[in-house]
DNA sequence: GGTGCGACCTGTAGCGACTACAGATGCAAG
DNA sequence: CTTGCATCTGTAGTCGCTACAGGTCGCACC
């Protein structure tokens, strides 16, 4: 019964989840939805990751850290997969994503300056009423 | 029984909608969860709204296009409510919520970076692999 | 008097990307 | 044998809506 041929080199979730820095349950997650395929299982049940899981969770990690998608990071696992023809497609998903980064940044931004506007007013003191709230409340603007 | 003193200025669910600019479907949201008391009905059960709920309204909308949460919007109506003692509190969450702001700008910043990075190297052509895929597989870094 | 239309009603399920349990195992050490 | 940690499955909760399905209300028009 254990003569499973279990590769010396394959780890658990909990090894794998140290390594890449993805949580565990996280992990499983993945492997639902389909973006981690299934692992091997050994003696209990327990699933036998290999280096190709590893470096698969990593590149997904390292691509929802600049903030894509994962329907995103599953088409560049595609594309990742295939030949380098595709190339193109993975340019144009990643500059589609950069102008999303850039326009969130100006929204922030915009909300920044708000926000420090209407602190600022707060801090100066000597206050008859919440400039705060009356800057939401909105009479002005 | 159509006695039922109705206040002309009152308001059924799509006006205040249009006027605020705040969706049907989150307004009756807000009742829901409590953010927005519930308003008087009239004879077929429609809601028929006050001005003073179209202003709540108004300054839930401006707090939450500051990116306020809506817990900290239950927060500020409940100190707007009160007498204006609160205004520390209310410049704590604003200050707060600030800072959160400014992480965030500062995190997608630093994405903005590495992407355009690796965008960069992929229209500079001649690939023999691509430079994104190898990017997030992580192979440098 | 019927019929159509649009605005409204209630209630529930879905999104994205996890996270947090509950309750059952596996496995190695003391 | 027991303790204790790691793992297993499955489900529900998070946030802030959004999108239905299937019914009702009120008014205009013929």
């Amino acid at each position: 019964m254990t003569l499973a041929i279990t590769d010396p080199r394959a780890m658990q979730i909990g090894a794998v989840a140290a390594r890449t820095g993805v949580h565990i349950e996280t992990i499983r997650y993945y492997e639902r939805i389909g973006i981690l395929p299934e692992p091997s299982r050994g003696m209990g049940g327990h699933r036998l990751y290999t280096r190709a899981h590893e470096q698969r969770l990593s590149f997904v990690r390292r691509s929802r850290e600049l903030g894509f998608s994962l329907s995103e990071v599953r088409a560049l696992l595609a594309l990742a997969e295939g030949d380098n023809r595709n190339c193109g497609e993975v340019y144009t998903i990643a500059a589609k994503h950069l102008d999303e980064v850039r326009q969130k940044i100006a929204d922030l931004c915009r909300m920044e300056r708000v926000l420090q506007d209407v602190a600022a007013q707060c801090s100066q003191g000597a206050v008859p009423h919440c400039p705060i709230i009356e800057a939401l409340s909105g009479t002005s603007t």
